[in-house]
DNA sequence: ATCACCGGTGGGAGCGCTCCCACGGTACCT
DNA sequence: AGGTACCGTGGGAGCGCTCCCACCGGTGAT
């Protein structure tokens, strides 16, 4: 009886079986309590919690993973390193959220990078094994397989910024058109009218959307697009120096920048600042992302605040959605879900 | 004998069973294999892994926990967003080298919040529940009483800046002491005499270890500490604001500032420019962390970067070793282990 | 030849839980 | 009174794995 090393190999923590011996009841009954189902009579039900607390019975996470198939896991896949997604405060608000979201419930976060080929192949095979019941996706490019591998295996997923205006994956966006239009429209009433704009990565979807925006705002003030005025960009520091230097050349007269990201818009400050324009008086500058550089630019900077503690949340409330319904959204017919919340324009001195 | 919807609940991933069935050998066999036994011939070995790699094989990660009662995870224990170590880059440069680190082997990682009660209480049954292998704790204050419930529950820990000289768990942490000195003996190099010192919270066990090097360079050179050129922050710019107006009503000679952070700093040099003090001509101004800010300030700042990636990676060395040990350091007597790294001192315009 | 031994192997038992079937009891119908 | 329904409950079976014991054949010592 006593042959294999029965009795707990290490402290002996309390089983479910304990619990019923000690409440005086069968081993379904106090499963049955522990989930909260109703099908207990509350009489049953006090006795077997009373037990619960006397012994400090908490549930063996892998023993119910494998009986009951599933893991009260999810995983938020952070991809390389480099992008932006990993840069200031991009990463923590979110995990901020995150977290706050999640610790109402009783699922457990995974982090998982997916930087490398090995690392990717690593997640591939994590997913096929099914070792999550859903999956948070940030920042994924235009051409990543994630997505559709996440579909095929029907993990219910969440995915931070569409791909594309028609994101098949139940996503979260921020409103980055009308995030662009407050930047532009807030330089339009300072007077500006010879307002640039340098992108972000245009295979980012987002960036496009900021382009849409900023075009419109000009177009619904009643002016034209000058299409010299628009500069790519790659989100990096450098791009935004190069941008800046390429507008400058085309067009000495420029009046505001609106650059799609703080860190460009630090780049372009450099420059504006090597050629003698002084910010704001000779040109207007504004950034998006209101991160830390933008608090202590100088002067600091005017930018589009993203809500991304609430996006986070956001994610979260749709991905427990998605479990719950035990299937991804491409299974569930048309009904795609998505959040787009709002972003706040935050005025400081460079314009 | 169908009974209990035995096959497959959801599109039957390969067992063990299945694996071995296909490969002509024993259940026994192929868990060998998969764990890397060498008590397997290479031939059985061979067939073993045709017949993994053909169906595809991946462990359960649920049923192996239950089986041999252990996890594959360890935790990050992340304390209260409100605390620096969430602030960039602390977090994500840390996380970048636990994830490298990790990628090695077949550990995942969890994130676990613990600022509010609530989360906190999560915690601890969540390490009651051993549902982790391991916990890496980041930046405790001296008083928290969770590196006691981790070694009480002899789970493998390692702290990132230790709480006291007298840490009891494993511990990683960079060189503060020598950083503080490198920075006092570059500005002392520019030729400052009047070298003050904005510290950190002092109930921070690595902004005494600054305090200390900022005093011995000092000594070291033949000067004499001035206890009114010492003045205590709390690593938040407001705290750096605050010390700064207080060190020039004191001293108004002051020459040097060296800033516990690059945030203190940043606040310094607000009081700083407001006072028309002209940096560095006036004042030489050091910071610590490397941080964007650093990078952005106007003029750039000189600052004391830690090597946090590599402080990452060497928690989870550490880490693992200790569980590969299957018990922690304070059971396993007097060697305690410990890692201090190099800081590295960038220096910019502001000295 | 006999025995102990050892590398290599198969498979029973068990980890702690969920799921589901079966069962006794009460309430309500005919 | 007998039948039917349903509620609350107990407990068997099974999730996929690891651990360990038993077993098999081949060696080398006796």
């Amino acid at each position: 009886m006593a042959s294999h090393g029965a009795r707990g190999r290490s402290g002996g923590r309390p089983t479910l079986e304990e619990v019923a011996a000690r409440a005086g009841v069968g081993r379904g009954t106090v499963s049955r309590v522990i989930n909260g189902s109703p099908r207990v009579s509350d009489a049953t039900r006090a006795a077997v919690e009373a037990a619960v607390a006397e012994l400090g019975y908490v549930p063996n996470t892998a023993a119910r993973a494998l009986a009951a198939n599933r893991t009260d896991a999810i995983a938020l896949v952070v991809p390389e390193p480099e992008t932006r997604f990993f840069a200031e405060p991009y990463f923590s608000d979110m995990l901020k959220g995150v977290g706050a979201e999640l610790s109402e419930t009783e699922m457990q976060l995974l982090l998982i990078f997916a930087g490398s080929d090995r690392e990717r192949q690593r997640l591939a095979q994590y997913l096929a094994a099914h070792r999550v019941d859903g999956v948070l996706l940030v920042s994924v490019h235009a051409d990543d397989p994630l997505p559709d591998l996440l579909a095929q295996l029907e993990i219910p997923a969440v995915i931070s910024g569409p791909r594309s205006a028609a994101e098949t994956l139940t996503s979260v966006d921020s409103d980055n058109y009308g995030g662009a239009r407050s930047a532009v429209e807030h330089l339009l009433s300072r007077g500006r009218t010879r307002i640039a704009h340098i992108t972000g990565r245009l295979d980012v979807y987002g960036a496009q959307r900021r382009v849409d925006g900023y075009r419109e705002a000009l177009l619904d003030a009643g002016h034209e697009v000058d299409e010299h005025l628009i500069q790519p960009g790659d989100f990096t520091e450098e791009g935004g120096r190069r941008a800046m230097k390429e507008l400058l050349a085309r067009r000495p007269d420029v009046d505001a920048v609106f650059a799609g990201s703080d860190v460009m818009a630090a780049g372009a400050r450099q420059v504006l600042r090597e050629e003698g324009r002084v910010i704001p008086d000779d040109v207007a500058l504004v950034g998006y992302d209101d991160s830390a550089i933008a608090r202590h630019m100088d002067p600091p900077l005017t930018s589009v605040r993203q809500p991304i503690e609430e996006m986070g949340r956001a994610m979260i409330d749709l991905l427990l959605a998605e479990i719950a319904d035990r299937r991804p959204a491409t299974s569930r017919g048309l009904e795609r879900r998505q959040a787009v919340l709002a972003t706040e324009l935050v005025t400081r001195a460079s314009s």
